[in-house]
DNA sequence: AGCGAGCCCTGCGCGC
DNA sequence: TGCGCGCAGGGCTCGC
């Protein structure tokens, strides 16, 4: 599930089922499910008990919930590679592997189970104190405040959130003598991409992945930027249709991929620009694809 | 500072 | 049918 178009899915189906709701119970079926919640700062079971949760907010990536009150505190979630966040009507049997369940009561829908499903665990919900964000802006869509949680104060901004510096970006950019895939993928950088996104960016830029970040001209620099905004923005509007107003009905494996990928996955079809075979290569212990023949290596 | 390797995990599809 | 292997959309820490 996890780039960003599939994490605003999550956010956009939770925010009208959990803004303004109490949490009325929580279960933790799976420990390791909150390897990132600090036990330091109090019981995750506990902290949420009683709570009132706030509207959804995401960085990139990251997922979060704001609570009432004071401290200031948050529950944060990350999907990793198969997390998913589903709501349910009480007494649903979960499918999935469920790690984690909030017994929640909205004011107008009623009780609801939030389910945390997780094949791998390589996601994790916790419990996080609220701080201020570097720059002073509101911390990411869903919320005007400038506030986020502490182990998402060293994500950088999205390409879709309108406090996002293209300038800053390209100037990063400009310093980075790494591949320029390794920098999209870099969280610190620009967050929201993943190894799908990067791909098909990459390709509609007609740039190799292994293209050095500093070597990129302005104007390809420019290209690429513009054309993760378009990749993302795509995702998202054919993600959007999957869930309705009351419950988030998210599937991994919904219709984006199967008919809008270009290179991710497309190894040995037709590149739809040219029609030369699309490669797949090993890089960064995960696939890289890309057109030979549009997106090559340029090494001055 | 920046980068590669290793690690955290489970389940699926494939080839033998 | 069964088994071993490689594969999977992420991110953190560690050591060089």
């Amino acid at each position: 599930m996890p780039e960003l178009p599939e994490v605003e899915v999550v956010r956009a189906g939770l925010e009208p089922a959990v803004t303004g709701a109490t949490v009325l119970g929580v279960e933790v079926f799976e420990p390791r499910s909150l390897r990132r919640h600090d036990p330091l700062a109090g019981v995750f079971e506990t902290l949420l008990t009683g709570r009132v949760m706030q509207r959804p907010v995401r960085r990139g990536k990251f997922l979060w919930i704001p609570l009432e009150g004071t401290p200031r505190r948050a529950i944060v979630a990350h999907l990793g590679m198969s997390g998913q966040i589903l709501l349910r009507e009480p007494g649903t049997v979960e499918a999935g592997l469920l790690r984690i369940r909030l017994h929640i009561e909205h004011p107008l829908h009623g009780e609801l189970w939030v389910h945390f499903v997780d094949q791998r665990i390589f996601g994790s919900m916790a419990v996080d104190a609220l701080v201020p964000t570097a720059d002073g802006a509101a911390a990411g869509l869903g919320t005007d405040e400038p506030l986020l949680p502490t182990q998402v104060a060293h994500i950088a901004r999205d390409p879709l959130d309108p406090a996002f510096d293209d300038a800053v970006f390209f100037a990063a950019l400009a310093r980075k003598k790494t591949d320029i895939k390794r920098a999209l993928l870099d969280q610190t950088l620009v967050s929201g991409i993943g190894n799908i996104y990067a791909d098909e960016a990459l390709w509609a830029a007609r740039i190799h992945y292994a293209q050095p970040a500093n070597t990129l001209s302005r104007v390809k620099a420019r290209t690429l930027l513009a054309e993760v905004r378009h990749v993302l923005e795509k995702a998202l509007a054919e993600g959007g249709t999957s869930f309705d107003a009351q419950y988030v009905n998210v599937n991994g494996a919904s219709g984006y991929f199967s008919h809008s990928l270009n290179a991710y996955g497309q190894q040995g079809k037709p590149c739809p620009r040219c029609g030369t075979p699309i490669v797949r290569e090993q890089f960064m212990n995960r696939g890289s694809h890309f057109c030979p023949r549009c997106q090559r290596l340029r090494l001055r």
